[in-house]
DNA sequence: TGAAAAATCGTGCTTTTAGAGGATATTATT
DNA sequence: AATAATATCCTCTAAAAGCACGATTTTTCA
């Protein structure tokens, strides 16, 4: 008896290319794909699946959401999440609500292979380490400016230099250069490069 | 004649949807796939296309820059941007490569078909409303940069000093400066805070 | 193979930043 | 009226960045 597969993605060519790529592989069948959770729910009630693709990022609800619905509703159906490298952060939650693995969408044909392996012998299945993307979850919580700092904070991202903004707000160089050291200890950094940087990913110029 | 199509991405899923949804439509050919960039060169060499599909995230070399030597080298094949969501910031370096046209990966067949159809025909094809995204980034070109370039850039960004980086890149100080001082030279401005300011703003850092 | 592009290294000089140590006014705010 | 926060100004030093010449080697590609 082959494994029944069901496919969830709303974007169709992963769909299609997930059918494809599964089409010839001996002993697995795609029984059936959906591409939002409430057709994906409708489709488990009706007919028997082995193993669900679950996107990670749907139309209606989230695929983390729709992955612990379908693993109070059905809970034989194992369930391997599938997302692009963006979206790892999201893995850790998908496992909490009962997933059996992980696929990022830039797999082959033998992770995908594998995975189905491994899962439907009960197993768990992840191809990505994710020592590497921890990181830059990490958010800096945005510093107390003055007036007097953004504006002076503005003049910079906009090429000035020390001179040419103490001439622009008529003050002293000294000023606008402790105004300046005040931004940097603020945003606790060292150069004027990191300060514009987290300053323009903060959105603040 | 059908339209003969070269699909390039290093998504197996991607690959086979885009060769599965086009399998059955009328006047298109896929001739061709390839995962990377030589792959892609190689078999335009080779044989005749009319349009190909460029993928802007590839494993070698950027989708952007495979764009522009397609175009150099294989003028008359018509080129399209694929890409996710997030990478929308990049569709109009694309476009400026001569690009004629950009499908976000969650297309359906409707839109491909179209899309084929237009830049057949010598249009242009979009199916993403830039308003919302482009605003800022849009008005300056993006210049080009070097690989060496660019790994300066990223760690300016990152606060480090010339004497640090040119540690860190096993070169002089000099050289880094070299480097340093193309980059505000690209991008025409006279100091790092605008460069930084300019490079975030462009989704460069 | 030969030209173009990129990467590398150099010197000398000026300007700007970064960092330390202050001090004194001017505003709030309680 | 007293306190705290902000804004203003100062000197000094060292480090880094910016700018202008240059040059050689390596890589890429037609």
């Amino acid at each position: 008896m082959p494994v029944k597969i069901l496919i969830v993605d709303d974007h169709p060519m992963v769909l299609e290319g997930l059918k494809s790529l599964l089409a010839d592989a001996e002993g697995i069948e795609v029984v059936g794909t959906a591409c939002n959770a409430i057709d994906a729910i409708a489709f488990l009630k009706n007919n028997p699946v082995d193993i669900a693709f679950l996107d990670i990022n749907l139309p209606d609800i989230s695929g983390i959401d729709l992955c612990k619905k379908v693993k109070e509703q059905f809970p034989e159906v194992k369930t391997l999440a599938l997302s692009t490298f963006s979206e790892r952060a999201y893995v850790s939650r998908m496992i909490q609500n009962g997933a059996s693995g992980y696929l990022i969408k830039s797999s082959g044909k033998e992770d995908i292979l594998e995975a189905i392996q491994q899962v439907q012998a009960g197993g768990y299945f992840m191809n990505v380490n994710f020592d590497q993307v921890a990181a830059p979850a990490a958010q800096r919580a945005v510093p107390f400016l003055t007036r007097r700092e953004k504006e002076v904070l503005l003049l910079i991202a906009e090429g000035l230099t020390n001179p040419q903004i103490a001439e622009q707000l008529f003050v002293s160089v000294t000023t606008v250069n402790s105004h300046r050291q005040n931004l940097l200890m603020k945003f606790e950094v060292s150069n004027t490069a990191s300060l514009i940087k987290l300053a323009a990913g903060l959105g603040l110029i």
